[in-house]
DNA sequence: CAAAATACCTGATCGC
DNA sequence: TGCGATCAGGTATTTT
């Protein structure tokens, strides 16, 4: 699924191929998770040139002409994907960016959880501002000191669902949420007052680390996720926890064991990882 | 107010 | 072979 590392690929892969380039057409295959409706959102869309792509988090953000923006949600299993003109679009393909020059911006979502949504200038600040997203973990602003005041300020919180709300940090899924605990021997249902200090500093070297390195091989594939030419990531070699329940824990040989937290599957090293 | 539960979706997988 | 149950999980919404 995209996380940060996923979606600041993409982003960066768009930025190389479709930044200046004018949307001549849109097509719409499935409409129900466009905002405004479908209508409205083809003719805002139509003619206008991409002049940026940012990211918040998991959001991405196109910059268009006329001080629109767009905002794409990937969700789960969502993918934008640059395509030739003569492609045949996928099952799952809702809508088509028609794009000057050689290729085709495909949005496609298997689950239907993703969302595309045009705005203008002054209302997608406003929407920006309702996600109350906490620092880039990548950006200068990311220090221990902010990350632990954002933690303390909810000191009965347990640490995994914590990192997973996008206010302390913008960007953790599961994935990263896994492996960060993993690697700072932190169990997920700890609550935040019990962490000793010593370990929320490591916790928050290790989600810097860990993030730095996904990004830069292109992220996990561990499931549906591939970058905007279709290709998979990196990052799946290297994990040490998330989906490697049952296989022996890289530092100490115990067993890895799958528990629920807060509803989502959650894999520990139970020598390691202790409450 | 927070925290937990549920809804949204489709496809893969498992037990029978 | 098929069929129902379960699981995957980000986030909005509803409930506790």
């Amino acid at each position: 699924m995209p996380e940060l590392p996923e979606v600041e690929t993409i982003r960066r892969q768009l930025a190389r191929s479709i930044k200046g380039k004018k949307i001549n057409d849109v097509t719409v295959r499935w409409g129900k998770r466009l905002v405004p409706g479908k209508s409205k959102f083809v003719a805002g869309l139509k003619g206008r040139t991409i002049k940026d792509i940012r990211r918040h988090g998991k959001l991405m953000r196109l910059e268009l002409s006329g001080g629109k923006v767009l905002f794409v949600h990937l969700k789960m299993t969502g993918q934008l994907l640059l395509k030739d003109k003569k492609a045949v679009p996928e099952k799952h393909a809702h809508v088509i960016l028609k794009l000057a020059g050689s290729k085709d911006l495909h949005w496609v979502d298997m689950r239907k959880f993703g969302f595309l949504k045009l705005l203008d200038a002054e209302a997608a600040e406003a929407y920006l501002a309702s996600w109350n997203f906490g620092p880039e973990p990548l950006a200068r602003g990311f220090t221990y000191q902010v990350f632990r005041d954002c933690l303390t300020h909810s000191p009965n919180a347990k640490i995994k669902p914590k990192l997973l709300e996008q206010t302390c940090i913008a960007g953790i899924g599961n994935i990263y949420a896994v492996e960060a605990l993993w690697a700072a021997k932190i169990h997920p249902l700890s609550a935040i007052k019990n962490i000793p200090e010593t370990k929320l500093k490591k916790l928050h070297r290790d989600i810097v680390r860990i993030l730095k390195d996904a990004v830069k091989v292109g992220g996990t594939s561990a499931s549906d996720y591939y970058d905007a030419f279709g290709d998979a990531g990196g990052y799946e070699k290297k994990l040490k926890a998330y989906q490697q329940e049952g296989k022996p824990c890289k530092r100490c040989r115990a067993k890895l064991k799958k528990i629920k937290v807060a509803g989502r599957g959650t894999v520990i090293c139970p020598k390691c990882q202790k409450l």
